[in-house]
RNA sequence: GCCGAAGUGGCGGAAUUGGCAGACGCACUUGACUCAAAAUCAAGCGUAGUUACCCUACGUGCCGGUUCGAGUCCGGCCUUCGGCACCA
């Protein structure tokens, strides 16, 4: 029997206590099931659960659990991305070690999730600053040595001041540190990097296959990879006796050239300064430009400047000289560091030839109008005829574009390139909370890999956190000298770590098979279940995470360490969780807690508001009052159960349609269209609030079938209430599974049932309404057998008297009929 | 500037293939229950006209188009949000 009142936090203690000794969400391979497995992004543990965790795990949960009920063998995991700065500045502000923070950080989120019910196999967390996991990392570090894709180089590197450390590009938005929001400024180090470009052209062409990825996020991809076709060829400095290399994707403008430019980054320009009379103006000119940061430099809004070299280059075709420029308008990082100034074809070159008054040469018309220089007021970009281009003249310029790139390829100062926007990853941090580099410098031979029975390279406990300038490792002598390895003469040990971004390209794998002490993963294994099926997270990813896993798993296939090319088959991404109009924060000051939510109505109240309020791709604006409205649906299912209850035979799950009346087919009606949508929205569209809808609909027909119908039919009432709560189980996990268990129809847990099933002929009626239009305005509704043909529509249409009245004399033009919908009479008035 | 997404009642949202716009929920209003309130149950709820009902007109950011029929398709704008931003 059940009492009348719903006590959330009662039930749910209790469900998760028995869910958690019986490991009822252990994962084995089961050879018998085809497998799923379904992955939500692990958090950083910062401390506590925030709204968009709770929004990311509610919906990792629901497709886990909804895909166990479905018969798959669901692989559903958790851990922590546990390397990182936060726990490093509580270290310097509070003098808190980071592996204590970070470990009661991890154990009070742990708690936290475990109170919302999901249904994680525990069994399998991973925490990559644990040395069982970091030993891992640094192994992955030496394949990538190994195989000539982790190599130190010196290059101008983005420099976050606040963070006292080096970033990668993806790290740098707008100028500033992703994580401090400081600008980011450039200097010269050496580094560690992975060698993401030598993938480019697979991680782009591989985006085609990602069918089951929002086609923002690949957009995003796609650009970030930035690939370009072009031409890369030689201007002579005879002046100078040097080559400067441009590269140009429009090598149809070539003859449009009337001056080249370089940065003064670019290696030609120690030449210049050291041979030109006008030598101190122009190194003033450089460092000026060298000491604007990045975002300065780099903004297309900026004032382009320059500065006249005095020496020539002569142009390749025409044998013209073109004036040599140094700029801050040009990235040495891209393509040759120096291009081509095409002033009629290129808004840059226009703006910065008009500035400085560089000849004008216009060599594609257009073919609707005649170009000329008085009257341009900015560069033409489009296609066109060619023109003042030798023998090119007359041709249209995407034909000459293939003909100039021969001509330079027949002359051989030049060839056809392929360039990409995406840089090399830099993987080295001067930060003590990440996972050592496994390198020895040795003064004899050179960097050395720590040998792989050696690993992990273990953090040292004792060191400077507030060091400044360099690594903290390197303050640690115990850690800092050893024996090469090779030689066993004195050596050092690399002190930078690893950036965390590295040890979340892989934690999915090792998911797979995470007590493996012998290997990250054994093959066999990880090729069972890789790759994710459903993988759920933030957009913010969209680049970061998502484009250092995909190459990892590139360069592990290719390793032969598993099978698949791409890591996450399907991607969901979800929206940000919003109060007021903004994104919850702190400073804001409109943060709702999940703990507050959960202690005052229950993990399924929130959980089941979280997916209600908004579809999961969208925005959620938080509302307390919609809250509330979830808390009483949940009242209400269970009083409606608790109504029935008693008057169920539960042997008699089982109703014949012969025997019901119109009140029961309408229930059944009801029940059968609800299993079939809600069953569709969750499987192909992750449309979970309308699923909610669809079940809030069941639960009103069932009190609408509580009013009418005096002796409710015990066979169908166990129907509808067995298929209402398997449906609500994966959104409500412990309502749910109290409410089944004290009915006690069915051995077991409600999440170890099968999903119901719908009956197409329930779903069908023997009457439908149809509207009549004429001329497509609605003018009346009858009722009419659902099965009726058109033919039959139609004369009940025309029989219609008020369809008649309004007709009147008037010629029917043609009749439209809609079967199950409508009759659109077209009339000629 | 380029790329992408979105724009529907007082609010969150629904309409899946072009076919009754506003499902479901929130807020609000009314009734029942109660001494009363809360909770609950039942009903109403786009705007305007008429309002006793029926009914009529209008209505999915704006302008136009295709169609018997457009929230949905096409063209052109406007606004908001997100990403990229001198990549030659």
């Amino acid at each position: 029997m059940i009492e009348e009142k719903y006590s959330p936090h009662e039930l749910e203690t209790k469900w998760q206590k028995v869910w958690e000794e019986t490991k009822a969400f252990k994962t084995e391979i089961d050879e018998n099931k085809p497998k799923s497995y379904v992955l939500e992004m692990f958090p950083y543990p910062s401390g506590n659960l925030h709204m968009g965790h709770v929004r990311n795990y509610s919906i990792g949960d629901v497709v886990a659990r909804f895909r166990t009920m479905k018969g798959f063998n669901v692989l559903h995991p958790m851990g922590w991305d546990s390397f990182g700065m936060p726990a490093e500045n509580a270290a310097i502000k509070h003098g808190i070690h980071p592996a204590k923070w970070t470990l009661e950080n991890i154990a009070n989120m742990t708690r936290q999730q475990k109170e919302l019910g999901l249904s994680y196999d525990w069994d399998r967390e991973v925490t990559t600053c644990k040395e069982d996991y970091y030993k891992w990392t640094q192994w992955f570090f030496e394949l990538f040595y190994k195989r000539g894709l982790a190599v130190k180089k010196k290059s101008a590197v983005n420099w976050c001041d606040s963070c006292n450390t080096v970033l990668a590009n993806e790290q740098v938005i707008d100028g500033r540190c992703w994580r401090c929001d400081s600008n980011v400024d450039k200097k010269d180090l050496e580094q560690w990097f992975f060698k993401i470009t030598d993938y480019a052209e697979e991680l782009l062409a591989d985006l085609q296959e990602l069918d089951g990825w929002p086609e923002r996020v690949k957009i995003m991809q796609k650009n970030w990879i930035g690939r370009s076709e072009g031409l890369e060829f030689s201007f002579e400095a005879p002046e100078l006796n040097e080559k400067i290399a441009v590269y140009t994707t429009r090598p149809d403008t070539i003859y449009g050239v009337t001056f080249v430019v370089v940065p003064p980054e670019h290696p030609i320009v120690a030449k210049i300064l050291a041979a030109n009379p006008a030598a101190a103006e122009l190194k003033a000119f450089c460092e000026k430009v060298r000491h604007q940061s990045d975002l300065e430099r780099t903004s297309s809004e900026s004032e382009k400047e320059g500065m006249f070299t005095g020496y020539y280059c002569t142009h390749p075709l025409t044998g013209r000289k073109v004036q040599l420029w140094i700029t801050n308008y040009v990235l040495y990082e891209y393509g040759t560091g120096a291009v081509m100034g095409v002033p009629t074809h290129d808004a840059r070159d226009w703006m910065f030839a008009n500035k400085y008054g560089i000849d004008k040469v216009v060599v594609i018309q257009p073919k609707d109008k005649e170009l000329s220089l008085e009257e341009m007021d900015g560069a033409y970009e489009e296609s066109g005829v060619m023109v003042n281009s030798g023998k090119f003249d007359g041709m249209d310029n995407v034909t000459a574009m293939g003909e100039i790139m021969d001509e330079i390829e027949s002359i051989g100062i030049g060839s056809r390139r392929v360039n990409y926007r995406l840089r090399d990853w830099l993987v080295s941090r001067q930060r003590y909370w990440g996972a050592p580099i496994p390198i020895i410098y040795c003064p004899e031979c050179g960097p050395v890999l720590v040998p792989e029975e050696q690993l992990p390279v273990r953090l040292p406990q004792n060191v400077d956190f507030t060091s400044g300038n360099v690594s903290p490792l390197a303050t640690s002598e115990e850690f800092v000298n050893c024996l090469c390895p090779v030689c066993k003469t004195k050596a050092k040990r690399e002190t930078d770590t690893m950036d965390t971004f590295l040890c979340s390209s892989w934690y999915y794998l090792r998911y797979t098979d995470p007590k493996n002490a012998e290997l990250p993963f054994a093959k066999e294994t990880v090729n069972h279940w890789m790759p994710v099926d459903q993988y759920i997270g933030g957009i913010e990813h969209a680049i970061l995470h998502l484009l250092y896993s995909r190459f990892f798993m590139k360069v592990l296939r290719d390793a032969g360490l598993v099978e698949a090319g791409e890591p996450f088959k399907n991607l969901l991404t979800q929206g940000m969780v919003i109060k007021d109009g903004a994104k919850m924060s702190k400073s804001l000051g409109n943060v709702v807690s999940p703990e507050e939510i959960i202690s005052k109505f229950g993990a399924d109240t929130a959980r089941l508001f979280i997916l209600f309020a908004a579809p999961p791709e969208r925005e959620l604006e938080w509302s307390d009052q919609g809250v509330e409205g979830s808390f009483r649906f949940l009242n209400r299912v269970w009083r409606i159960v608790a109504h029935f209850d008693g008057r169920l035979s539960l042997q008699q799950a089982h109703c014949d349609p012969k025997e019901l009346d119109d009140a029961d087919r309408e229930l059944r009606r009801v029940l059968h269209t609800s299993i079939k949508k809600v069953t569709d929205d969750i499987e192909q569209r992750f449309n979970f609030n309308t699923a909610i809808s669809a079940m809030m609909e069941l639960v009103n027909a069932l009190y609408a079938y509580k009013e009418k119908q005096e002796n409710p039919k015990q066979g169908l009432v166990f129907e509808a209430v067995s298929a209402l709560l398997r449906m609500l189980a994966p959104f409500v996990p412990h309502i749910t599974e109290e409410l089944w268990e004290r009915l006690g129809g069915t051995e077991g847990s409600v999440h170890a049932q099968n999903w119901p099933a719908y009956d197409e002929e329930a779903m069908k009626v023997a009457e439908v309404e149809v509207m009549l239009q004429i001329n497509g305005k609605g003018r009346e509704r009858v009722i009419v057998p659902s099965e009726a043909t058109k033919e039959e529509l139609e004369a009940f249409a025309l029989a219609d008297p008020k369809i008649k009245e309004l007709i009147g004399d008037s010629e029917i033009v043609r009749v439209v009929c809609v079967p199950k919908r409508l009759v659109n009479i077209v009339i000629r008035q």
